[in-house]
DNA sequence: ATCCGTGCAAAGCCTTTGCATAGGA
DNA sequence: TCCTATGCAAAGGCTTTGCACGGAT
């Protein structure tokens, strides 16, 4: 973690601490594993395979993950609400659900890149066409796929 | 096809004639296999996996499609832009790509039903923000998980 | 005669599960 | 000491592929 700016720590660390009791109100313990699954999430904004993180791994932690390590945790933290995911390419991917505005997703199909943007006012009219029809969302899951600007 | 009103059974014939020229612009027949898949895609607004399109077959037209021809042709639909997909469950869905507005789905996590809304005020807002930043969108792919009016 | 479509069986890929062990509180 | 975490190997589920035959133009 010594490349993070000192307020992306102060995050990081926080994020460990709600993910902490949120595993353990499911009386999980925050292992290494399970931290280190949190850290490459943290540093990647990518949206990572279950793959992705088993790669970055061998590279950061000396490959102590094992892919069904991965998965379970992958698994528990979307059951408890640490991670969202989407699928793209066919492929299960993650990100962290703290600290992310509602956003939506680029894929270009051209380079494979995915892309985000943010708009509150968007979001604000889902969220009145919703309310009227009575609709509780829980998960905004939205996936635009085209050609980015570089691959025109 | 006994069951459509007048103007469902014109619009599917259209369906037919589109789909039959954009099939042999890659050197493809429309079969009976493939309009059989067509017919159940038309006739099933709900988003139908492949094995969704198989047991419907079996009712629908005595068990003449096998499930790699269903995989296939729905493969070759899907590059060719005839249907869209989506995936839910974990499961790839189709749904046709003609005749369709640009919509939002509502995924319940309750009853696992997929109901849909259209708002031509938050399309325009998208492609507003993607025209900003110069996205050429091809394909909307939105799921909004969460628990719909009946299930609360 | 050629080219596409289809079925069958087998392979492939990603993900999950069972079981036994290790490790933390 | 108990309960969760983890690894390994095997199983599972869905989808794709290779090959050979059938069918249409």
């Amino acid at each position: 973690m010594c490349k993070l700016p000192t307020n992306k720590i102060q995050e990081y660390i926080e994020l460990l601490k709600i993910v902490k009791k949120r595993l353990e109100s499911h009386n999980q313990i925050l292992t290494i594993n399970k931290s280190n699954i949190l850290e490459i999430l943290f540093e990647n904004s990518e949206h990572l395979s279950a793959e992705d993180i088993l790669k970055l791994s061998r590279t950061k932690h000396n490959n102590s993950l094992k892919v069904t390590t991965i998965y379970r945790t992958l698994n528990n933290f979307e059951a408890y609400g640490i991670v969202d995911s989407i699928i793209i390419d066919d492929k299960k991917r993650y990100e962290l659900a703290y600290f992310k505005q509602p956003h939506y997703h680029l894929y270009c199909q051209s380079c494979h890149k995915i892309n985000e943007f943010e708009s509150l006012e968007i979001h604000n009219k889902f969220l009145e066409n919703l309310k009227n029809i009575e609709f509780r969302p829980t998960n905004f899951n939205v996936i635009i796929n085209g050609v980015c600007e570089k691959c025109q």
